[in-house]
DNA sequence: TTGAAAGCGCTACCAG
DNA sequence: CTGGTAGCGCTTTCAA
């Protein structure tokens, strides 16, 4: 392991004056630059970034917290994060916590004890105060929230869309169903649905359900056709919960999107590759980790910011699980 | 902040004793370890592992490197590495390559500057050789190796059952997709189904393709059913690409399975979600990461280890994409 | 423009 | 059994 002491004897110089060319701090005479940089190369010396973070009480390392990788929707909010902290030489510690709160303290802890000077975090579980009790700045991802730094989309537009979609191309008994109540993401799409099915003329019928897993959802979607067969259109709270209502409509040999309209929420990958693909509201995830990681960035500047959260658009996407519009929205 | 100092001064001892029963190490009385002990409950401390980092030399972060967590084949290995090495304490810092070799150096030199003690290594970019040269463990998982630690699935056995499901269920005409060339894994997966096949009775023909991604593979598929539009029964080279198949199968509505049988490799999450539910080879893509987990912790602690790499058992996976087997293999 | 030296928080050695 | 202290590799005063 070659140390600046090395690089310094190396180029006949202090240690102080490498770490003045390698900061690019103070003066330093161009032609000691220039050992120095020579010596840098020869010895192919990179500085230890743990005395740096050290000394400086800081380090180059970003926090990250998911509730679970292996759900579709995190990998692409994950990469969006890491590609744009990467172009600012910043790294990802990584934890999924399956919304555990103590394995989410258990990780804050760490990521503290590692110096990290930021976070982002897609979790529910912990209050919001005990993130605010953190020395460091952390944004939220795919949650919202006024007073905290968040980035998210657009939900209740998402939901709203959903529904005009829906009602646009003609069905006239809806199904309309709530995901999770304490997400509050779910709730944003669902009140925003619920909106425009109010306000309108055809028949709807409310499916409450506690999680996204597809397990889970297959059973409501079983369910849902038992008590309501002739729904024609459901908008489902998520694309696992859209794809299995699919699933039971294709097992019912219904004809899709001729006897039933399916819309979903997310467009994760797969629901390109479903058949028929889903037609769904997109969130746009990648995007979404990018300008998570720009805030972060920003807040790591200047704590004092005031715009603090950004909220992102949805559109929708159409695929083959629904009808053709007559004229668009 | 409060550091080993603070407690030693509520405590009323040295730095030295509270080092002591920090890491139990060397003799302390029992009731100093206990106002030690107390000091730092009542000050809410926890050691700052970048310090000890410093000092050791090492720290208890692992490096791993993936291709592209936005793959679903890599989720699932990524959250079995990361749980077995979170219950012995350690964190991950993790980056997206691209199989670019850039990209990848860059991430090995960071990973050195922060002490990783370790790193797993998902990519293929990088001679071996460039890795021998580390100071520090690697494992290598999903990538075969005999001389360099690994952890991989059977995939010639894994090719082998494909055909051998393929022919018992009754396909005469069968297409076999040949992955990337580069790609080790796919092309053991290859071989195991061309073995079988070539000993069989069965016409096939082998369709060369160069990349996993889906919008290519479905280019292929349309071009496999235009050359080879009476083929029974694909064995595709992933899930992905079997989706593609699948698809383009459904869109020329052929019946699955009953005019082509399906089958893929990998068992992604993604394949029991279509419909109908995709026939496969699974990978143990969860154990494949805790047992890589497991070898890597087993290196750090010796690392002249003989047993260098584990593979591991595939298993086919019957869904919809195939008939039933007149009694099983 | 440069170097000496203190010190970031911790561990481990050596004395006592 | 305990404390003093050197030093991990680096940055940053302070003097020169």
């Amino acid at each position: 392991m070659t140390t600046i002491r090395d690089v310094a004897k190396a180029a006949g110089v202090s240690v102080a004056t490498v770490s003045r060319v390698l900061n690019e701090t103070g003066y330093v005479h161009e032609d000691t630059k220039k050992s120095v940089t020579a010596a840098i190369e020869k010895l192919n010396y990179s500085p230890n970034e743990v005395a740096r973070s050290l000394y400086k009480r800081k380090s180059k390392l970003i926090g990250l917290l998911l509730p679970d990788i292996t759900n579709p929707f995190f990998p692409l909010l994950a990469r969006g994060v890491e590609d744009e902290l990467r172009l600012h030489d910043f790294r990802l510690i990584f934890g999924n916590t399956d919304e555990n709160p103590e394995k989410e303290k258990d990780y804050i802890q760490t990521f503290q004890q590692n110096n990290v000077i930021g976070m982002i975090s897609m979790t529910n579980q912990l209050s919001k105060t005990t993130y605010q009790d953190l020395s460091i700045p952390v944004v939220f991802l795919d949650r919202t929230s006024s007073s905290l730094p968040s980035v998210y989309a657009d939900g209740k537009e998402g939901g709203r869309i959903a529904a005009m979609e829906m009602i646009q191309r003609g069905s006239k008994r809806i199904t309309l169903i709530k995901g999770p109540s304490h997400i509050q993401t779910a709730q944003d799409r669902f009140q925003g649905s619920l909106e425009v099915l109010s306000a309108s003329e055809v028949d709807f019928y409310v499916m409450s359900t506690s999680s996204f897993s597809f397990e889970e959802a297959e059973k409501w979607a079983k369910e849902l056709f038992k008590k309501y067969g002739d729904t024609d259109g459901v908008i489902a709270s998520n694309d696992i919960v859209a794809t299995a209502v699919l699933h039971e409509a294709l097992r019912l040999e219904k004809s899709i999107p001729h006897d039933l309209q399916i819309i979903g929420f997310d467009d994760i990958p797969h629901s390109s590759l479903l058949f028929p693909p889903l037609s769904t509201i997109r969130q746009p995830a990648y995007e979404m980790g990018t300008e998570a990681a720009k805030l972060l960035m920003k807040l790591m500047k200047n704590n004092q910011m005031k715009e603090k959260s950004v909220q992102l658009p949805v559109m929708f996407i159409e695929r083959s699980t629904t009808r053709k519009g007559e004229g668009h929205v």
